[in-house]
Parts: C-alpha cells; structure tokens; sequence
DNA sequence: ATAAGAACTGGAAACGTTACCAGTAACGTT
DNA sequence: AACGTTACTGGTAACGTTTCCAGTTCTTAT
C-alpha cells in the first residue's frame, strides 16, 4: 500500500495525494476528503523512509541513555521528551547498556538519521580532542560533564551537578553532625565516572576537618546493582569495623545498604546514618527516609535540550552547574560512641 | 557526505562501496581497504533511511511500553532486547505516556516503519475485533490479555500471569493468616485493567472465606503513583478504619503504603500486613521486605518475543499465561486483635 | 471580451541507497 | 587459438516520497 496506490484508487496523481497528506493548500475539498477517506479505509501511513529520504529532515534529536528504567533517569527522560516536543523537534531515544560506547553509538546513530544533534544521558567524563569531530553534530552530556577529558570548553555542552561539591557536601552534613568514621560505597574510585569524583569530594570533606581517609571503609563494588550494595556493606558489617556513617553515592545503593545495617539488627540512623546523592521517589518511603541532595531532575532535562538548540543554532556550547538541595530525611543522626560492630 | 562522494573520492564507483560496506564478495583487497579508509577519515555513515527504502526491510519489530523507567518494566524490555537481537530481528522502541492510545501509536509505527510485528506493554485490556486489521501486523500482548476486549483467541498473542488468580492467592494467603478486615489499594476498580482484574481476585478470595467486601476498605487512587498511594493511605488510616492488612496490586504503591503506615507509629508486620503483585528489585531492600508474588519478568519478555515470531511465520497467536512465585518478605504476620487506628 | 490572477492538478526530478545486469580483464583449459 | 571461468567493476533501475514547474480551468476585474 503506497501513495501510488491510494491515488490510482482515487484517480488522482500522486502529486495531489501528497498535497491532501501534508496538509497542503490548493487541493479542492472533495477530492480532500475523497482521499481523506481512502487513506483511512486502508489504513494508509506513509514509509518513513522514503518520506525522510526526500524532504529536508525533520529537526531530530536523538537521546542516548545508559539505562532507561534507572529510576533516576526516569523523570529527565520525561523533561527532556517534553521540552523537545515544545521547541519542535522531534526525539529519538535508544537506551545502551553501562559499558556500551556511546559514542559509537551517537556518532552512528546522528549520521545515518541525520540528526540536528545529541544528547547523552548518563556517560564517560573523558571524551577526547576528537569526539566533536567524530559525532559530527553538536552534543550535550546530561548529568555529567567532561572532567578528565580534553575537549575545549565550548565544543560541547553539559548540564550537571558539581559532583564532588555534592559529595562534599554530603559528607561535611555528617562530619558536621560529629561523624568521623565515614564508610562510602561506590561503584569504582578511578573510573573517570561520576564514582572518582564523588569519591574526591569524600576526601576533600575528610581532610578539610583533619580525618584521615580510611582505605579499609571505601567499599567498591563492581556494578551498580543494589545488590552488590547489601552484599559488600554485610561484609563491611561483619569486618567488625568502626563507622558511625555511610555516604553512598547513589539513592539506590543507600536503599541497600540501609537494608544491610537493619537486617544486621542495627537501629537507623541511632547506630548508623546514611546519605547519598541523586534524590529518587523511592528513598522518600523508605524508614527512615534516605536522606540525599537531590539532583533537579527537571531543570537537568530542560536544560539540556535548550543548551542543545543554542547550539544546532551556532553557538558554543556551555557547561551549565545545577544545584542540589539537601532532602532530609530520618537517615541521618548524631554521632554517638562505638556505634558499629555487632 | 553521501556514498558518490566516497565513490568519487576514491575514483571508483557507487556500486563498488556500496558492495565493501555491504561485505560483499567480489571487490579487490586495495580497493576495499581504499573505501574502507575514506569511509573511516570522512566518518561517512550510509542514510539508513535510503537503505532502508531500497532494501528488503530489515526485520523489525516494535515495542510500545506505557512508561519506561517503571522498575518493574525495565528487566522485561531487557530482555526482550536480548531476544530480539538473538534471533536475528531488530528493535525499535517507544514509550508512552499512560493514557496514550497505544493502538494508534502502533499502528502508525507498524507501517511507516514497515513492521513484522509489534510487542505491547502494558496496555489496556478492551481490544476491539478490528484492532488486528487496523495494526496490519501480528501484535502480542505483554504483561496483559484481553480479558475484556473481543478479539478472536488467535487473531493475538498474549503472555501474562493470571492477574486474577494472582490476587486471589495473595488475599488468601493473609486470609489463611487469620487476617479478615482487609484493605485494598488499586489504580481503578472499572478501568478494565490489571486494577480491576487483580480488584476481582480481592473479591473472590474474601467472598470464598465468607467476608464481605467492605466498600470503606477500597483505596482507589487516581493515578499510579506512590504519591497518591501514600496520601490514601494516611486518610484509610486517618479515618481510624478497622483492618489488619493490605493488598496492594503494585510492589511500588506497597512501599508508600508501608511507609505512611509507619510514619503513623504502626509497627510492621505486627500492627499491619501489607502484601503486593510484580516483584520489584526495590521491594527487597524495605524493610521489612514486602512480601510479594513475584512476576517471572525474564520470562514474560522471551516468551513474548518467541510468540511474536511464531506469528510472524504464520502460526495463529496464542494466549500464554505464566506463574508468579511467591517472595516472602517480612510484611505479613498473623493478625492480631484491634490492630488499627492509631 | 479579455487579461490577469487564483485555484487546482499532473508530470517528473530528486533524495541516497541497493541489486541486478552487463561488461572487461586476466587466467587457465582444451 | 579459441573458449569458458573467475574476479572484479560500472551503469542504472528501482524503492516511496516530496516538491518544483508547468499546465489547465475558473474567477474576477477591467
């Protein structure tokens, strides 16, 4: 079934099918509404391909994130889905998984659909010189910025938080509280992720108020799985070693770990506190609720795709800090003597 | 940068690249690598839109889930990615929003991008008779069948667990517990979804021990939110209502039910037994663990897949049901006396 | 009554690719 | 020496659209 089809049906050119179809002046209404029906009646919907072969491409941007169903993500993806409809664009998303390229993957992905540009969600903090050129249209990083890579400044765009001022923060909340036995529970402290500077901001606070980091309470686990969380916070329990809290690096690990410290018979946050970062609906219901600086999920998301339009518009790209605001829950408390072991 | 600029970069003709790009036998090593380079420094990226016009159409199929970044949807639409990719087929996904008509999503998708068949979501259980002519292609039904539509039996395909039964097994757990004042919380009693199915099995499973429905025991919320789940519960609660448990039909609205059931001082399993349908990661980490029937989600997404091609080669579609296991958390005790109000 | 425009319509080129059909050159075989 | 293979290569028709250009008819103003 292709527009040849409907229009030898109607007996009309192609031509005129095309203009009926694209809204189109010049097209007499009862042939409008003669084709209006043949289209319907045989559920006529034109090849996109053909239809994006020829005509100049829709303004596409495509969104590349490393996970979709994090929870985290959720909400961005909705903003920046909203934000693109408003401004006209059309999106098209692909999900990867952690350890795919996404710069493959964009960079295939913006050639073949012709896109205006790209947005990744969630990635590498380490693109190089080259990455620009590679992807060959204009990009921002959502979430993340480019810390360790060598990219100039105004080649790209990024809208985050400050990672390691977070983390500082967070964990000067507890130092502040007394703490000075602080565990951290993170995927991987020389990653060149959000992990490493999320750890940086860890010590940055431990040092600031003279505490030496501790190595035996840094907890890696391999991937991000809450899982691994309640597994390496058991064994940390078990070590018998002394911390009074933990600072996780993500909701969802904190969530773990919690549940670690509770199944081990300890009392929250009396025997142990608990922050993190990233602000998730569900660290709201657990008990006590986590207490995290919450990244603003929809401005991360809106945004990005207003630094993304500026820049298919021509101009440079810019790194935008969003702020966190600190979320309090029950998790944290007073630091009080030999809280841990068993 | 089209394929004649690479053809004519290299002095050879379209033809020729296009045989390299496409692996074909019968072009000279020198040439060969010679295209391979330019294509490789001009980072060139065939129009897929061109390809796909012209060539048979690469085996696609489509899926159309009602919110991704839902926790319990996101292991599903892994693994009917793996699948997907496993037998030979490609994926193109899309989400929409809740209220969305995925019909009319999926059949537009179908043949603007020329589909083999689509894979629904979570999706509405009313399909009409002509739903399968207007999407042109064989469809299946994930995590929900069309208990309340008219489609022929074998017109669709459907995985799902019996929702029904699923619910009547979970009230007649906390039922068999000693627990008769029990509460409900749902989407919707009559909104011919999983809310109203799971409402049937409440019914059942209550009728069947010979207690009436209480009507002041069923929460509706409008929307599906823990949010909402949270509030409606502190009113049930507020309005010092006599109930020992609650079922909720979703893992996630059991958290926030949980939650506003300790914020008010009630002490869980003892003062409230609270158990759910799906199975989420999350719902492991509460504390205590909610105790839940867990969906088989790897299952749903692979048999959803297998099905779907058994369509495509022609069979006749087929409604599959799956079982769901029981997890048990610590959510439900026996009941106690006057376990309510506050 | 005629010119000028408006309203509508069809023909055909173009979009970037693939795949078929021919064609050439080199190389063994008979 | 003629022939059939094999290895490679180029030309070109399609794929299903949109869009430009050129009509044709119909109004309307002169």
């Amino acid at each position: 079934m292709t527009i040849k089809d409907i229009a030898a049906y109607c007996g009309v050119s192609v031509s005129t099918v095309s203009r009926v179809l694209n809204d189109h002046p010049d097209v007499s209404d009862s042939v409008r509404t003669q084709v209006l029906k043949a289209v319907e009646d045989f559920h006529y919907v034109p090849n996109a391909s053909a239809r994006d072969l020829v005509r100049t491409p829709p303004d596409t941007i495509g969104l590349i994130a490393k996970g979709i169903g994090n929870p985290f993500f959720a909400p961005i993806i909705w903003a920046i889905e909203r934000t693109i409809k408003e401004t006209g664009y059309t999106l098209i998303l692909t999900q990867i998984k952690t350890d795919d390229d996404e710069l493959k993957v964009g960079a295939e992905l913006a050639r073949s659909k012709r896109l205006k540009g790209l947005i990744f969600l969630g990635g590498r903090f380490d693109y190089d010189r080259d990455v620009r050129e590679m992807l060959g249209v204009p990009f921002v990083c959502c979430t993340f910025t480019n810390q360790f890579g060598t990219m100039a400044e105004n080649a790209f765009s990024s809208v985050s938080i400050d990672d390691e001022a977070a983390a500082y923060e967070a964990v000067k909340y507890l130092i502040d509280r007394g703490h000075s036995k602080i565990a951290i529970i993170l995927d991987d402290k020389h990653d060149h992720s959000i992990s490493e500077l999320r750890y940086r901001g860890y010590e940055a606070a431990l040092r600031e108020a003279g505490i030496a980091p501790d190595p035996t309470l840094v907890v890696e686990i391999g991937s991000f799985e809450m899982a691994s969380a309640y597994d390496e916070m058991r064994h940390l329990i078990d070590r018998n070693q002394e911390f009074t809290a933990v600072f996780c690096i993500a909701d969802a690990l904190a969530l773990a770990a919690m549940k670690a410290l509770t199944d081990t018979g300890h009392s929250l946050p009396d025997d142990c506190s608990v922050i993190a970062i990233d602000g998730i609906d569900f660290s709201v219901y657990s008990t006590p609720a986590l207490t995290t600086f919450v990244q603003p999920k929809e401005t991360l998301g809106e945004e990005s795709v207003r630094l993304l339009i500026r820049m298919i518009e021509g101009k440079n790209g810019e790194q935008m800090t969003v702020a966190t605001t600190l979320r309090s829950g029950g998790s944290v408390a007073g630091a009080r003597r030999v809280p841990s072991g068993r």
